[in-house]
DNA sequence: TTTTTAATACGAAAAAAATCGTATTTATTT
DNA sequence: AAATAAATACGATTTTTTTCGTATTAAAAA
């Protein structure tokens, strides 16, 4: 499982969100937020696409991509790198980093007790 | 706050750890991980050092660096960044994939505990 | 049909990050 | 004192990532 780059990540971060999207849909959300130009987009989802992190429909002229990579997988293979080099491995300092980052809402809340609860309940 | 790179996270990440230590003192850890020269970690132990996230006492031959970036502000940081590029901002995905990256003990299920509970008197 | 617009392909350049070799200096050992 | 060992400085190279320009092709509009 290779780590996206910086780039490819906000790219595939819009694609687990939509499912599916042309390199225009992709572009347009990308320049709302940050400067970069079309070809610049169409070249990394190009890469992503040679490594095998999307796929695509060619059946039509607009190319549509689709991630091959799965959110979760992502997710924690990053989290797994951060906890080790950034929080020398403790889960709950980051945990803890996180939720200090801003309040979660109260059913966030709750659901986050019901998986310590489970957890716990492992443990015992 | 600029972002460390990964090169520079691993070595930030030891000097966190031992307070402060030579160049010969990381490169001795980096090497017990990863293949590496000393003279490469030398070189990002200077960069970081002209970019002020470390500071050096040059008294003694040997230079003792120290890191000057907050841990605590960096780990928020990047928290941050990874919340939103691969996590789409959600708080409670990313606690709980932290969660479930291996158990916790219970003491620092505990810990998180008592932490939600004050998060959650906040609300109220 | 001609022109314009919108898409991909592709290579090359630029920028960023990491690696390494060599010179030089300082300390330690013989 | 001479030889060896251990440190920093620093530039150059390599590798990785990002950006972009130009050519080409396909569709849509005039």
């Amino acid at each position: 499982m290779n780590k996206p780059t910086e780039a490819e990540l906000e790219i595939l971060s819009l694609l687990w969100q939509l499912k599916e999207a042309s390199v225009r849909q992709i572009h347009e959300r990308l320049a709302a937020v940050k400067d970069t130009g079309y070809t610049t987009t169409l070249k990394i989802m190009q890469i992503m696409h040679a490594k095998g992190m999307v796929e695509r429909d060619e059946t039509s002229r607009t190319h549509i991509y689709r991630p091959l990579v799965k959110q979760g997988d992502t997710q924690k293979s990053l989290l797994k790198n951060l906890m080790t080099t950034a929080f020398g491995g403790s889960t709950s300092t980051l945990v803890m980093q996180a939720l200090g980052q801003e309040k979660p809402s109260k059913a966030e809340i709750d659901e986050i007790r019901a998986f310590l609860d489970n957890l716990d309940n492992d443990n015992a």
